[in-house]
This record gives structure tokens, sequence and C-alpha cells, in this order.
DNA sequence: CCATACATGTGTGTTTTACATATAGATGCG
DNA sequence: CGCATCTATATGTAAAACACACATGTATGG
């Protein structure tokens, strides 16, 4: 490996030499997306792992995130989870959305439409000149 | 051990008594608005803040992470900077863009949009429900 | 003289994401 | 059996992105 002449100490993730890799990501976003699959159907994390790259676009989600977050969900009452008994195989946690889950995943369209908002207009901006 | 009590409040920022901060930004979104404001015009940086928030929608972008952002794009040949010499008042670095620069906003343009289209299909999904 | 606006930076902490590893039940195979 | 593999849930930790605070210096107006 052969890269350190020049380059900065702010290691921009880089994809091929010379290069910075783009990909323009909502911040957070597999938060929203985990809330719409349980709006749709409750579910355990493995499924929701295997929905979710669906909406996200990306390859597949990091399992040990998609965990922390649905904790950090149960804990503030966004959804709620039981252990499913009597099915055979891993025991499954499964989730579903609680009414104020509901609410928060309504906010989250209205801020993700404020961010198409202002994708549009850049692409407008950018396409103008 | 399976299902231990939950402990650590995970600090997602909150707003309010049982509010998460819901903002949808798009990671690095200075980035590609430095640059759309280089295509446009040379400029110092104080400029740049101060036009920044017409795109990227904040109040304000922070001046640190600014010149950070704008000394990584000089190092990896994004812009170029020269001291704007025999003006009066606090010297000014004032920017340009490159070749290479005005490559990586058009890749921005391009990722921006396949996120506008994730964006669009999320709340078409989210609306069709 | 002092406050304020202009202008460019560094230091440091927090949040978010990425990568790696641990544990365990079930299933299939040589 | 012994072992790999798939399902399923989790923790540990490093890196990247972002936020907040402070330092420095030039000019202008009261």
């Amino acid at each position: 490996m052969r890269h350190h002449g020049g380059r900065g100490a702010r290691g921009r993730h880089r994809i091929g030499p010379g290069r910075w890799g783009v990909r323009a990501r909502v911040e957070r976003f597999v938060e929203p997306a985990v809330l719409l699959l349980l709006r749709e159907r409750r579910a355990h994390g493995y499924e929701l792992l295997d929905a979710l790259p669906d909406l996200t676009g990306d390859a597949r989600v990091d399992m040990g995130n998609l965990y922390r977050v649905l904790r950090a969900l149960e804990e503030d009452g966004l959804v709620q989870s039981e252990w499913e008994a009597g099915v055979p195989g891993p025991a499954k946690r499964t989730y579903e959305l609680t009414p104020e889950g509901r609410r928060l995943l309504d906010e989250w369209a209205t801020a993700l439409g404020r961010s198409r908002e202002r994708i549009d207009s850049f692409l407008e901006r950018y396409e103008g000149g």
C-alpha cells in the first residue's frame, strides 16, 4: 500500500486513488427505515436486516448498530418487543411499533421532505450553472 | 442471560421531553455546497460562511469545520487558494475550484440524485401505507 | 479606549457509523 | 460424532462526522 505522500491529517474515506467516496447519505436513515418496516408488520431484527437494504439502498446494514438502534428505540418507548416463544431455532425478539414510534415516523417523514427540497434546490442550482 | 435490564441511557439528541431531534440531514453536505458556491465564483471562507445557509438550510455552518473542510479540499487539489494581497482589513485567503474539484462536484450531484430517489421511494411507501 | 465586525484558524468533546468479535440454537453432511 | 453453516442477538472498539469553545489579528465606529 502506497499512499501517504501529501495525504492530509484528515482521512476522508477514499475509494480509489484521488477519489473521495461520495455517498450523500441521510444521517441515521436506518431509524426511519426500521420504523416504516415495523409499521407495515411486526418483525425481529434479523428480518429487518434482510428487508432494510430495499429502503436504504446499501448492500446491507450493520447488524451491530441495528440492534443498538432497536434497543434505543425501545428504551424511549418507540417500539415494543417480546421474545417469541415456542418456535424452534434461536430465540427471536419480535418488535412492534408503538403510537409514539408512529409519531416519530411522521416526524421523520416531514424532515425527509424538507431534506428532499434542499437537495432539489441544490441540484437545480447545480444544473442551472 | 438474555434480556437483562436496560441501563445506559443512549443519548440521542433530545430536543424536548420525549422527543428525538430529527433532522434528516445529508452527511457532509457543506462539502458539495462549498464546491457549488466556488463554481459560481471564487470566494474566501467568511464569504462562504455567509452564503452557505442558503444551500444547507441551517441557520449557520460551523466555521471551524468549514475551514478544516477547505484545507482538506486543498490538500487533495480540489480547490486552490491564495492570500489576497493589497486589500485592507484582515488577510483573506481566496479559494477557487480546480478541474478535479469540479469533477467531485459532479459526483456529488449524481450521489445527491440517488439520495433523492431513495427519499422519494421512502416517502411513497410511507404515504402508501 | 473599547466594543464590534471581519477573517482565519486550533482544541476538544460528542454523536454517528464501521469493523470486529462473542454466544448460542438448529440443520446438514461426511 | 464432529464440524461447518445459517439463523439470531448482542457487545467492544475504532474511525469518521459534527458541535462547541477558544485563540489570534486587522480594521471601524463611538
